[in-house]
RNA sequence: GCCGCCAUCGUCUAACGGUUCUGGACAUCACCUUCUCAAGGUGAAGAUUAGGGGUUCGAAUCCCCUUGGCGGCACCA
């Protein structure tokens, strides 16, 4: 049985875009195996806990359509999935780990650890925990009992060699001394990230643990600890993190890194998902634009790649004007009305839809194209104080139309530049400006039609 | 600094030792279409496959070194 699962921290506003994308291979790898995905809760840092923030990771996971199958909020045989609820679970391996003599207890001081970790920068060594108090075991233990604060630090062994399959990156190897003995429990009875991940998996059944690169160089000492306990391997998958355009690691200050913030752009949750699953992955033929259920059908681990992709907004746009172009009307106007709150008059929405869904790359472009229909122009981009005499011309001609219809109106317009000598593209233009105030609409004949003949000349009548 | 991962057009990628003077997509540019902007169509430009050594009859593909990018080195995840 094939579980994956995603481990957000609740300590932002969001689910990260990165993490969003690491969800997305989780997922597609759990349901091309028919298998189950998971969500936990890792809620061990206390003080870097944001309010509100797990509820909105689910909610947007959930407004992607990543389904998953157990979760805080969803319930499942492995419960709780929120690690602050687990804590007895952790003390009790914990202990279990110092009675294999793969732990120990540590009182140093803060002071004595930066004391050492000055030191061997000085030195140009890799700062770690010099393994003070194993020696002192019997009398670290005295002090607990005293009431002194304490954290259990995993013991590594020395001159090691340590060997896992990674099934992105294939053998990786490190020496185990250049790994630090980290701490597992800390003083405040929570365990750390190494400890939760390694015992909640195992517990979890969690058969392929995929997670972005940034925890490869610490998988080593998750090994260890599954050595320790005695426990079989999962498959490890580390894939690559999102990058900025300039290949730093996707971050706020180039891109916008919260989920929902694509969704409140008006990009659709398909069109974002197909482009993520685009990163270090290929459809076997190529293709770019598929359904998810396609991907889930072709998709296969180990045709990732190593490398770290930049995140490219442009490309992430053209993909989404195509998801949008392949729309129904009838959705579009939904998703369009639904978009502005229901701000916007439907009849007009579905009326406009066919004028501007080849104009528009993603939702929120709709209101500045569109505004003129729900309102009148309240500034012009071309000054049209030369062109009152046309316009005047121009009003009383289409007072004489007869049939309110975009070819009519066009044709009716078309004549009378001919006759005015004025070029075409010229007079459309200026037609232009006066309806909508924009150098740029969608087709102005279309456009008027839907206004309304009545409309069109009160507009014209201004000048 | 140490450890690790990675390296094909600006970007995402294809190629799974030989149908490749590297193919596609986005972006760019030109032309066509056109009342604006798009969309669409056609085409162009863009990669001595980071550099250097090997292995091989043959290397973008395998190995080594260099360089570069990224990640990690917390009582954060």
């Amino acid at each position: 049985m094939v579980r994956t699962r995603i481990a957000p921290s609740p300590t932002g506003e969001d689910i990260h875009i990165g993490n969003l994308y690491t969800a997305l291979i989780n997922w597609v790898w759990a349901k091309k195996n028919k298998g189950k995905f998971i969500i936990r809760i890792e809620d061990t840092d206390q003080e870097r806990l944001v309010k509100g923030s797990q509820q909105k990771i689910l909610e947007t996971i959930n407004a992607f359509g990543l389904h998953y199958d157990e979760a805080p909020d969803r319930d499942g045989p492995y419960k709780p999935y929120r690690q602050s609820e687990r804590l007895p679970i952790y003390k009790k391996h914990v202990e279990e780990l110092i009675r294999k003599g793969a732990a120990y207890y540590c009182n140093c001081s803060k002071e004595r650890l930066a004391q050492i970790r000055r030191i061997a920068l000085k030195q140009k060594q890799i700062p770690k925990y010099d393994k003070h108090c194993l020696s002192r075991q019997e009398e670290v233990k005295e002090e607990i009992k005293k009431g002194k604060p304490f954290v259990i630090r995993l013991n590594v062994p020395e001159n090691k060699e340590i060997k896992f399959r990674d099934v992105i990156r294939g053998e990786v190897k490190i020496m185990s001394d250049n790994l630090d003995d980290q701490v597992l429990m800390k003083s405040d009875g929570f365990p750390t990230y190494h400890l939760a991940v390694v015992v909640d998996d195992y517990l979890m059944k969690i058969s392929h643990v995929i997670r972005a690169e940034e925890w490869l160089s610490s998988t080593p000492k998750h090994i260890l600890l599954y050595e320790a306990f005695g426990w079989p391997l999962p498959i490890f998958a580390h894939v690559p993190i999102l990058r900025n355009p300039d290949h730093s690691k996707l971050s706020k200050r180039k891109n916008p890194v919260w989920a929902s913030w694509y969704l409140e752009q008006g990009y659709l949750p398909e069109a974002v998902l197909n482009y993520l699953a685009l990163m270090g992955w290929s459809h076997p033929e190529q293709k770019e634009i598929f359904l998810m259920s396609e991907f889930v059908e072709v998709f296969d681990l180990k045709d990732i790649k190593a490398v770290g992709p930049a995140f490219d907004r442009v490309k992430l746009e053209w993909m989404n004007g195509e998801y949008l172009r392949k729309l129904p009307i009838s959705n579009f106007q939904f998703l369009i009305t639904n978009f502005y709150k229901n701000k916007l008059p439907k009849d007009i929405v579905i009326k406009t839809i066919p004028l501007i869904r080849e104009r528009i790359k993603k939702l929120s472009d709709y209101l500045p194209l569109c505004e003129f229909f729900f309102k009148k122009p309240d500034r012009y981009d071309i000054d049209l104080s030369s062109k009152k005499e046309l316009l005047v011309k121009v009003r009383k001609e289409l007072e004489r139309v007869k049939e309110w219809k975009a070819d009519t109106i066009g044709q009716t317009m078309q004549d009378m530049a001919n006759r005015e000598k004025v070029k075409t593209g010229e007079f459309f233009m200026t037609l232009r400006i006066a309806i909508t105030g924009k150098k740029i609409s969608p087709p102005l004949n279309e456009s008027m039609e839907i206004l309304g003949k009545e409309e069109c000349l009160a507009r014209l009548d201004i000048f």
